[in-house]
DNA sequence: TGCACTATTTAGTATAACTTTATAATCGTA
DNA sequence: TACGATTATAAAGTTATACTAAATAGTGCA
């Protein structure tokens, strides 16, 4: 058997309020014979009476007094912490942890973080946003967000965008100075805004594709960030050519602000997802974001579908 | 059955204390599956997972984690009470943790203990053989054994052997091959056999006196042990010069194998003595120790003096 | 003094908890 | 990338514990 620490306990607490064996037996639903059984071990296992008793009188011992005053406020934390675990059961509470690359934070956690809080004022959430790919388990994070799609088993993922095309954009201005490149080996000869991650500290080579085949360009630039806005702000600012996702500058394609070059050769990878442990999905509080989430992508699509935009489908 | 409100809180406690189902079924002494078992019925009864788990690893959720830190301190006070209430009974019973030198386990532990055990059953008795100085109520013993008289406030002493006499001895063929040192600084051209502390890593420096005044010597040795036993049994094959106490050595000296040298300059210090809180010495368990020891040792008495042995005064 | 009621003990039974075995999953290393 | 070692879990069977029923002894009150 499991060593029981309270055995007895509640026998032993139940005929010290009652004040008797038959009694405390009809609060605990059980015969007077168990309840008798179950002080004795006790009593057997401390080498002390814990009551005097007759059969018509129970009085507790001083041992069993100074028991029953340390052990009874224990008992009622120990019974409240147990009925506020229950509670957690049904309503989402609690902390959720999102690990989020900093693409994402315009795209979703703008968008579904406000509304995931509103609709569930229980749940604290924390969001990290780093562009390392994170163990989700070992660091203590209850969901991720990642471009493409893992593959590690046992987790789930969600789709939350549609399909990522890469693209190189300038500001016209850029452009009308410096000439448009017609092939990646021009890039050579132009001044791109370069990326550095910040976990790594690795410059993000710039990646093409021709005739099916990766092609890789290490393009110089003079201006290195580590934030993808910055990206984008500095291209709109002339400053150069900016290797970004499609979805992150579409309103500034609409606008004219940005202009994309190179598209023959540019590719295309499955875009964000929610990733979480499959064991994990049945709690309250991931389940009440992965809807929150859905609901608000499926919102998106609709307003994107009266705009003429080409959407990607959203799995479960 | 009686309705228990603490059921599945000892596994879980020591899931989430040892951070495995494994690991928690090994401290509680059943099986994975056992641990396993009670602790889904737990995660059921509450309608919430305690724990994400995968094969290899196993985290609290927030859930699993806010009924730990409130659940804790009160099984801790539970268990306060309980070992309380255990300790006042008339019966020795509960647990009864010693912390002893080693010197003092064939002295007085390999005597007592069984004597004890012999006359309680109802007592665990723990022995933590360890020459570092323990704090006793930190480290939750209720007695320790320690050479010297001790003089920390509410502890109380109660000496178990005669005063020490420091010793340097060494065999007979020992002392024909590399002579007889004549005073401490001789050791220089001798071999120890050297003590090192096993928890502070210190080598034990030997200790004289010359006229009233201390004198310590660090003899050359090409022997470091970590056990008094060693000590002894190098010396005893010849292989160099131990400093032990005379009462380590008093069957090896009669036996003529092993001689003592350099006597007029070894110390005298008090002997063994058994400690613990004076708050304590009134529970069962421990009056009962002290009642053992003190029969044992007073036999041990009459028995030395009808061997025409010189002994200490038994003191309480 | 007698009766009603309670606590306890004992023997038997039922149920709960544990074990064993097999399986699936995970993580680390080669 | 694959394989091996290790862990968690589920299911079925077994064992041990806890409970019940019945009998007995004791107590307190009318």
């Amino acid at each position: 058997m499991i060593p029981d620490p309270f055995s007895g306990l509640a026998a032993f607490l139940a005929v010290a309020e009652t004040r008797g064996f038959t009694a405390a037996s009809a609060r605990l639903g059980v015969s007077p014979a168990a309840v008798s059984q179950a002080v004795k071990a006790l009593e057997a296992k401390l080498g002390t009476p814990l009551f005097v008793r007759t059969t018509r009188r129970v009085r507790l011992t001083e041992t069993g007094a100074d028991l029953l005053s340390r052990v009874a406020p224990a008992v009622a934390d120990i019974a409240g912490a147990i009925e506020t675990a229950g509670a957690m059961g049904d309503e989402p509470s609690g902390f959720l942890r999102l690990t989020v690359p900093r693409m994402a934070v315009p795209l979703i956690i703008d968008r579904v973080v406000p509304a995931f809080r509103h609709a569930h004022p229980g749940v604290t959430v924390e969001v990290a946003v780093e562009d390392a790919t994170v163990d989700l388990l070992g660091r203590g994070f209850d969901a991720g967000i990642r471009i493409g799609e893992y593959v590690e088993r046992d987790m789930v993922g969600v789709r939350l965008s549609r399909d990522i095309v890469w693209s190189v954009v300038a500001a016209p201005s850029y452009l009308a100075t410096h000439g448009r490149p017609a092939t990646p080996e021009d890039l050579t000869r132009h001044e791109a805004i370069r990326y550095r991650f910040p976990a790594s500290g690795a410059l993000y080579r710039w990646e093409f594709e021709r005739e099916g085949r990766p092609l890789s360009v290490d393009p110089p630039g003079k201006l290195i960030v580590n934030d993808g806005a910055l990206l984008v702000s500095f291209a709109k600012a002339g400053l150069g050519l900016s290797y970004v996702a499609d979805i992150a500058v579409e309103q500034e394609q609409r606008a004219g602000l940005l202009v994309r070059v190179l598209e023959p050769y540019l590719p295309t990878t499955p875009g964000l997802f929610l990733y979480f442990p499959q064991r994990a999905q049945a709690q309250p509080k991931l389940r009440a974001f992965i809807d929150v989430t859905r609901k608000l992508l499926r919102l998106r699509r609709i307003e994107a579908k009266s705009h003429h935009a080409a959407i990607g489908e959203l799995k479960g």
